[in-house]
Parts: structure tokens; sequence; C-alpha cells
RNA sequence: GCCGUUUUAGCUCAGUGGUAGAGCACUUCCUUGGUAAGGAAGAGGUCAUGGGUUCAAAUCCCAUAAAUGGCUCCA
């Protein structure tokens, strides 16, 4: 007999082979009914698959985020299997579920588009497709079949998918007469799916890589009642009420001019009172927590950079650089604050007793975004970071750091993020070639901001390739009316600047709080 | 930068080959003691820009720009 326990504490004593499905049934017939999948030690699976050992053991429905996830990654196979039904040929990539619906990357093969207009007819085949209640059928497959059945269906992107899997490792899903490479987990069958929704088609670089192949997204939802499909479409309508962008032109806070520039916003005299205003309150913030405002100018000689590293980085990417009369004289537009900070910091001899040393500058910068990034204010080409430098001695880091959390935190709570990520952003291990500075000094300053993060009790989340190029960060994530996710806080660790430019006392560090 | 979509009056949009339309806003006048009030008249548009096709283009084609949904990027 196997030992379950359930999220209650209680455990059952169960034979061996026994199943999710049967375990919710043996609770309630109700919670079998609306079972979607079940989570075994942390791990969701189907509820079909058989138990082999004892476990910690969940049921998973439509309340259950590993529910929905298990429920729209279905429905991403069920659209898959209408597209194939109404697109013969259809390469199919990858369909994962996303935090609210799910997608697939698609190829369509030459000349076949799929627009707004095409959604309707999806959407009914997939619903008519539901209705047949078809289970989904999991199979373990050997690499060698993998291969050949892909290869048959002429199929090249499963086939490099299946390339990076272990034979053993291999399982197809089907539903109908749809089968897919699959890990899982699916829900039992397709009758739960009772709302469908076609929500955009996009372009998408097959495995994330801009020089692959762009296939095509599209992104869907599905709900297991009508009306659930009607509110979610009410929130999204209220969520575009909300929107920066058409707020800032009905209440006339922010305009662009195609004169002016893309991405090089314009301060109407509202927007500028509030942007005035937050300002008065940062600069309070920041004079109690010990800062001292500092000015710099909006550009700074093209050696500055290289001295920087930045020049190396982004010299190509950005803004050219300002020419003058005389021959050979270069000026950038700054980019950033942090070498103009430096260079405050070398203007005379600092004492170890003069440390930290926190400079503080509402500095506007000017970054070439790519074109397509451009977005309402949140992504501009021009922007005022608030931005600051602190200058201060190994032994100082952890506690500096600290200090520049319980400042964004309490700007945060004072404007009302209530809801925001805590985001340890650290250097990608397998590929160090796009960071500078020296191993010993990454570890030194992940770990600090590891540490510093964990003694101030933040929730946080790891990901790995995220730092920015000279040290790791910790990102305070919000969101915006649209559920879109945009950094909105920065705390970095830099030791790199301090060499670079030669500061001295002791081989300080720089952390800098970004917009 | 890449793929898709969009660009018509100040705003939100309709108009799909034959000399520009609506609602709101605006101007003037009238009505009305009341908080998105009613009526009348009126002004406002190189239909993003530049080419092309055509007897004729807002409408079809190409290029450019900007916006937008994603992707990639984000010092």
């Amino acid at each position: 007999m196997l030992n379950i326990t359930l999220p209650d504490g209680s455990v059952r004593q169960v034979e061996p082979g026994t199943t999710g499905y049967d375990v919710a049934a043996s609770i309630s017939e109700g919670l079998a009914r609306n079972a979607l999948a079940v989570k075994v030690n942390g791990e969701i699976r189907d509820l079909s698959r058989p138990l082999t050992q004892d476990a910690a053991l969940e049921i998973l429905t439509w309340n259950d985020a590993g529910g929905k996830q298990a429920y729209w990654h279905s429905s991403a196979h069920l659209m898959a299997e209408a597209l194939e039904v109404l697109y013969p040929g259809v390469k199919l990539a990858i369909g994962p579920a996303i935090e609210n619906g799910f997608y697939y990357d698609v190829d369509l093969g030459e000349g076949r588009t799929i627009s707004s207009d095409d959604f309707p007819a999806i959407e009914k085949k997939m619903l008519e497709l539901a209705k047949n209640k078809s289970r989904f059928e999991r199979r373990e497959v050997p690499k060698a079949e993998a291969i050949a059945y892909f290869t048959q269906k002429q199929d090249p992107y499963k086939l490099e998918l299946i390339d990076g899997l272990e034979d053993g490792q291999i399982t197809f899903y089907s539903q109908g007469s749809f089968t897919d490479l699959c890990r899982g987990p699916h829900i039992p069958d397709t009758g739960p799916i009772k709302a469908a929704k076609i929500m955009n088609v996009a372009g998408a670089y097959w495995r994330g890589d801009e020089k692959n192949k762009q296939l095509t997204r599209l992104y869907g939802i599905t709900f297991p009642k009508a009306k659930d499909l009607t509110e979610y479409l009410e929130k999204l309508e209220e969520a575009k009420r909300r929107d920066h962008r058409k707020l800032g032109k009905e209440l006339e806070l922010f305009a662009f001019s195609e004169k002016v520039g893309a991405g090089l916003p314009l301060w109407l005299p509202k927007g500028t009172a509030l942007r005035e205003r937050l300002e008065q309150f940062l600069r309070k913030a920041q004079v109690k927590a010990g800062y001292q405002p500092v000015v710099t100018p909006h550009i700074g000689s093209k050696e500055l950079y290289v001295t920087s590293g930045h020049y190396e980085k982004y010299g190509a990417d950005s803004f050219q650089p300002i020419k003058t009369p005389n021959p050979g004289e270069e000026f950038f537009l700054k980019p950033m604050n942090c070498p103009h900070h430096c260079e405050i910091y070398r203007t005379k001899p600092r004492s170890y007793r003069d440390l930290p040393v926190r400079l503080a500058e509402f500095g506007t910068v000017y970054r070439y975004e790519q074109s397509g990034e451009l977005h309402g204010l949140t992504r501009v080409r021009g922007f005022t970071q608030d931005d600051a430098h602190i200058f201060c001695r190994p032994d100082q880091v952890i506690d500096e750091f600290k200090k520049v959390i319980d400042l964004v935190l309490y700007v945060f709570k004072a404007l009302g993020f209530s809801e925001f990520t805590a985001q340890i952003s650290l250097r990608d291990p397998a590929n160090k070639t796009k960071y500078i500075g020296s191993d010993e000094n990454w570890a030194i300053s992940e770990q600090a901001i590891i540490q510093a993060a964990a003694e101030k009790g933040l929730t946080t989340v790891t990901e790995l390739g995220e730092a920015a190029f000279y040290g790791p960060k910790l990102d305070f994530m919000v969101r915006d009316a649209l559920g879109r996710r945009w950094q909105l806080g920065t705390v970095q660790v830099d030791y790199n600047l301090p060499e670079r430019f030669d500061l001295e006392y002791v081989a300080p560090t720089i952390p800098s709080s970004a917009p």
C-alpha cells in the first residue's frame, strides 16, 4: 500500500497503480468532476497517471494555478488540432500555457497567413472538436519511433526538439486525430473547454533567436464557462481604459510629435506639474536617506564611455556621436549617469571615513531603443532616471544595499505599488562572454544581493542571464494596467566602474537606483 | 531590428476606384435656473509622406515614417 498525503495533512492508503482521478473520486464526486490535473510531490501530472510510491498529492481544479496551466496547455493542443484541420500541412513548433491562456507557434508555410478575420473560424472549430470530449492519451515513445513519426509528418521543429531529448524521456499526447510531442500534463479530455477566444496573432522567432525563422504565434484563451470568457474580455476592456497612453492623451499629460522624434516625449503643462510633484517627493526621501543631489550635463565625451565600457558594448547601436568644429572631438548623449557620478567622486581625495558617498540625480538620459520597442512612456528614447550611486567600502555593501531596498519599498508603498516582484538578476553562467569583470567579483556581488534581499525578507525570484553586463541586479518589476511587466526600480552592484575609473580609496562599490 | 495590423476633422471612428462623412469637441445665435441640457447655423481635412497603376485613387501597388500587438533587445 502507498501512503498518500493530502493538503490537509490527512494520509490515505491506496493500492499502487491507483490514479489521481481515483483519489479525487474517493474524496468526493464533485472534486472528481472538477479535477483537471494532480500535483504529485510538487510535479503537475495527468489525473490518469498511476501512483507508484508514497507521495504528497493535491487535486488541481480550475481554481488552482496548476489546474489552469494544464487546462490551457491542453487548449493549445486543441487549437493545434483545429489548425491542422483548417490549415493542412501546418508545422507546429511549441505551444505552452501562459499566464492568461496559451499560445502556439506555427509555421503555416510559404504564402499563408492568419489574420484576425480568421479567428472566429478557428474558435468555432476548437469548440466543435472540444465537444467530442476526446481523451488526452499519454504514450511513452522510443526516440527512433518519435523521429520516424515526425519525419513522416515533415515537421522540422518537432524533430529539432526531439533531437535534444533523451531516449526514454519522450512522450506523445493524442486527442482525437491529433498527436503531438509533449511532456504534458494534460486534463483528462477536451470536454471542459467550453469557451475559446483567439486573442491575437504575432510573429515569434523559433527558439526565441532572431537569427532563426519567424513563426506565427497565435495567442488564445479558453474557459470552462462562456460567462468566464465574457468577464475576462470585460476586464481587458476596463484595463484598456486605464492604459497610461490613453490617459496621458486624455488628461493632457504628455504627447509625442513625429517632428520631435519617436520615443521623445513632450511633457505638457499638466504632466509636468505631476512630474515635479513626484520629483519633490522623491528628493525629500533621498535627502532624508543621506543622498546628496548633484546635476550633470546631458552629454559626455567619448572618452568617458570608452573608459566605462559602454562604448564598446553599445556604441554602434546607440545614438551616434556629436561632432564639434574640432576634428576628432566627439561627444555622446549620455545613456546613463554612472560615469558622470564617478567623475564627481574623483573630484577630491576620499577618506574611508567619507564613505559611503551617496550621489543622487534626476538624470535625463538618451538611448536609441529599437524602433519596435517604443511603448508610451514606459519605453522611450529620452527619459529621466531617478538615479543614484553609492560609493562605499566592501564591508558596507550589504548594509547599503539593504538601505536602498528600504528606500525603494518606501517609495513603492507611498505610490501605491502594492503588487511587485523582486527579481534577482544574475549572470548567465553558460554565457560569460556577455559580461565583463572577474568571476570573483561576480561571485561577491551576486552573493551580496542574495544576502541583502534575504535579510530584508523580500520574496524574490531569481533569473539567470538577466544581469547587466557589468554586474548583477535586484530588479523591482511592476505591472501596468494591461498586466504587462516592467522594471521600475533596480539596485545594482558594480565592481567594474570603480576599477575602470581608478576610483580610490579602497575598491568601492556602486549600487544604483534607476527609475 | 523582425513579423502582423493600423494611419481619414481637435478626439473616437465610418467610408473601398468617380470631385470627403458621423458623433463628441469648437464658433455664433436662440431656448432653458442647474451640473455629459435642447435647438439652429457654421468653421474645420494636402484622407501620414513620396512614388506608381488608371480617363479617374482616401480607396489598388511599392517605398518611407509613425503608432500598435508580439518577438528580439533593454547600459
